[in-house]
RNA sequence: GCGCCCGUAGCUCAGGGGAUAGAGCAUCGGUUUCCUAAACCGGUGGUCGCAGGUUCAAAUCCUGCCGGGCGUACCA
């Protein structure tokens, strides 16, 4: 049940005899933002009083009597200079709790037209260890197909790696002149980014008109480096043979992670995968006069005072416009998606700008194209985080130390709970909160803001953290162990919900807006509107869990009523952490 | 130069036309015969970068300025 949804949709029906477009209003309806003034408040009257010349007052009040629904609110109130403040009746909303209870879609009904969207997201480059960097792309992603998966969406994973740039060059110049064969032959990941870190330090740097240290062009390596990648691109043997050695050792290294962060694709297509389809990519943009040869390469223009995007560079190497133009054809064939989410760095703006222009143009119009982009990783300094250095902030440390710092607050804790479990137990506890602590301090952020890396808080445990919610979880459901209840049952045949008390009230309201919370997050490609959510259902729920008995409660009714509140609290922060990729434990 | 983004409490950030601007952390104080104190309750703390404008109503929209980040032809 979504149920500003429904308040919206009555207030528009209400609106159709007094306003010439009833939409533009009823979107005024929100959530109250002061509890006292009720539960939603509809601000339309103010704006349409204006625009009929009539008072306020006046306009809510004909509004009021328009909007039939004695059963589902108590009579609305206006206040202020013509709020309309609305109340949802007790036993109304009581009912609703109750119903979601039944299935296990917690009242969140499929979308009525599915649509098949393509996430393209992580997309590391795997010559080198995944860093930092690569968290928000890959854990957005994999909420945000989550999430649209849950809504009824068909969902196409597909993670874009890049296995065939110019950091492949790097590393084959790399293994050809500084190769340690027997570290390789212990430790080839490890070797493999030793040598692309050496590289990367040989190549001179350069002062630009900025004043700004950047790398040198024209350095010897550097063009070494990009020989090598051109041999790649056009078949050398040795370098394919290189290739196809390195590529396994980087597969088992991303693929550690993954199962870590328990992420998952349906495809893995890198950029080596569409390499076959460049030349004709380029042909045909030329062909169609989209792309023209230009200092030796070959590039698409926009406006006059726009930089060009290449697709092909003056030693005959693609470039990753080439390959990601490769890349929507083919998605296109394949699953006809109506969308395509791109989870990447608001940095490459520009690069996606240009991208979706030349699709435009090559004649793909109707499929949707965005660019889920979000802000940068910086250190704790604030400065950009450098990935080219490759030193320090490696992921896999992080996901360590956040595991380590759940052990050393489990360990603190002298619950009785969790006091005999076993160390395999804890272990996974340990895993399950430290990973989740980390995930969730991204998540939780405004996606489009920079983030600030930050160890101390992606490692806090305390506030709005996956933690807080885990415990409520886990407070919750040792209720029902302590109780012996039998869930199953209650959720086959659900008890009436009373409230009782303002506790009960509010948690059955925020339960409620579970589904317009998720439909949110949606819409805007936000994560953070479920953590949002999550974090005021989980405070509600402190609050009913400090001043509302259950086990022993004052009656068998309340006690019954009060055990759904609580059951359905739980399926829900199990549910929106799901989506979110955080699991939940037990007892912690 | 041009383009995109950001300036809100000591710190990290929500809010992006609506009532007295919110939260977490930090700080100060209180709560445990009671289903997990990884919890709860309360206090302190703000010229919403500055200046104009639009509006019944601006932190929110528009313009200019100041400060910061990023991008801008052969990295991805």
């Amino acid at each position: 049940m979504n149920v500003l949804a429904l308040l919206q949709r009555k207030l528009q029906e209400a609106l159709s005899g007094l306003a010439n477009d009833p939409a533009a209003y009823s979107g005024m309806l929100k959530p109250a933002q002061d509890t006292r003034f009720g539960d939603y408040q509809a601000n339309c009257a103010m704006p349409l009083a204006k625009q009929l010349d009539k008072k306020p007052p006046e306009i809510a009040r004909a509004i009021v009597e328009r909007l039939h629904l004695e059963d589902v609110l108590e009579p609305p109130t206006i206040a202020g200079p013509g709020f309309i403040n609305l109340k949802l009746r007790d036993e109304w909303l009581a009912r609703q709790v109750r119903a979601m209870t039944k299935g296990d879609r917690l009242g969140v009904a499929p979308v009525e037209n599915p649509r098949t969207f393509v996430v393209d997201f992580s997309s590391p480059n795997v010559a080198k260890p995944m860093h930092v960097g690569h968290l928000r792309s890959t854990i957005i992603g994999d909420a945000l197909a989550r999430l649209l998966r849950f809504l009824g969406h068909n969902v196409v994973t597909d993670n874009h790696l890049g296995d065939w740039g110019t950091q492949f060059g790097i590393l084959l110049y790399g293994y050809k002149n500084f190769l340690d064969a027997s570290a390789f032959a212990a430790d080839p990941v490890g070797e493999l980014a030793r040598l692309y870190v050496h590289v990367r330090k040989q190549m001179k740097k350069v002062v630009n008109a900025q004043g700004e240290e950047e790398e040198d062009a024209n350095d010897p390596i550097a063009q070494a480096a990009r020989a090598e990648t051109a041999k790649l691109h056009s078949g050398d043997t040795e370098n394919l043979n290189l290739w196809q050695q390195f590529m396994p050792h980087c597969y088992e290294e991303i693929e550690r992670i993954y199962r870590r962060l328990d992420v998952c694709f349906d495809h893995t297509h890198g950029e080596s995968f569409y390499q076959p389809m460049l030349a004709d990519v380029v042909r045909e943009l030329r062909l169609h006069n989209i792309a023209q040869e230009s200092e030796g390469a070959v590039a698409v223009f926009f406006g006059e005072k726009d930089s060009p995007a290449l697709i092909q560079k003056r030693d005959g190497a693609f470039t990753y416009t080439t390959t990601d133009l490769a890349t929507i054809r083919y998605r296109l064939e394949q699953w006809n998606p109506h969308a395509i989410l791109y989870v990447v760095d608001f940095r490459q703006g520009l690069h996606f700008k240009q991208l979706f222009d030349i699709v435009r143009r090559w004649g793909y119009e109707k499929i949707e194209l965005q660019h889920i982009s979000f802000g940068s990783v910086l250190g704790e300094e604030g400065r950009p985080i450098s990935t080219r250095e490759g030193t320090g902030a490696l992921l896999d440390s992080l996901l360590n130390e956040a595991v380590a710092a759940a052990a050393r607050v489990y360990e603190q804790n002298q619950a009785e709970e969790t006091s005999q479990l076993s160390d395999e137990e804890r272990r996974r506890i340990h895993e399950v909160v430290g990973i989740g602590a980390v995930k969730y301090a991204d998540l939780s952020q405004n996606r489009t803001s920079d983030y600030r890396f930050s160890l101390k808080k992606m490692l806090a445990m305390d506030g709005n953290t996956a933690t807080y919610m885990q415990y409520a979880y886990a407070r919750n459901r040792s209720i029902f162990r302590r109780g012996n209840i039998e869930v199953a049952a209650m959720r086959n045949d659900p008890p009436p919900v009373l409230l009782t008390v303002g506790e009960e009230r509010s948690l059955a309201l925020q339960l409620l807006r579970f589904h317009n919370a998720l439909l949110v997050a949606a819409a805007e490609y936000k994560p953070s509107a479920i953590t949002g959510y999550l974090w005021d259902l989980a405070k509600t729920y402190s609050g009913f869990f400090q001043n509302c008995p259950v086990l022993k409660a004052e009656t068998a009714e309340l006690r019954q009523s009060r055990l759904l509140l609580c059951d359905l609290t739980a399926r829900v922060i199990q549910r929106g952490l799901d989506l979110l990729g955080i699991r939940t434990v037990e007892r912690m």
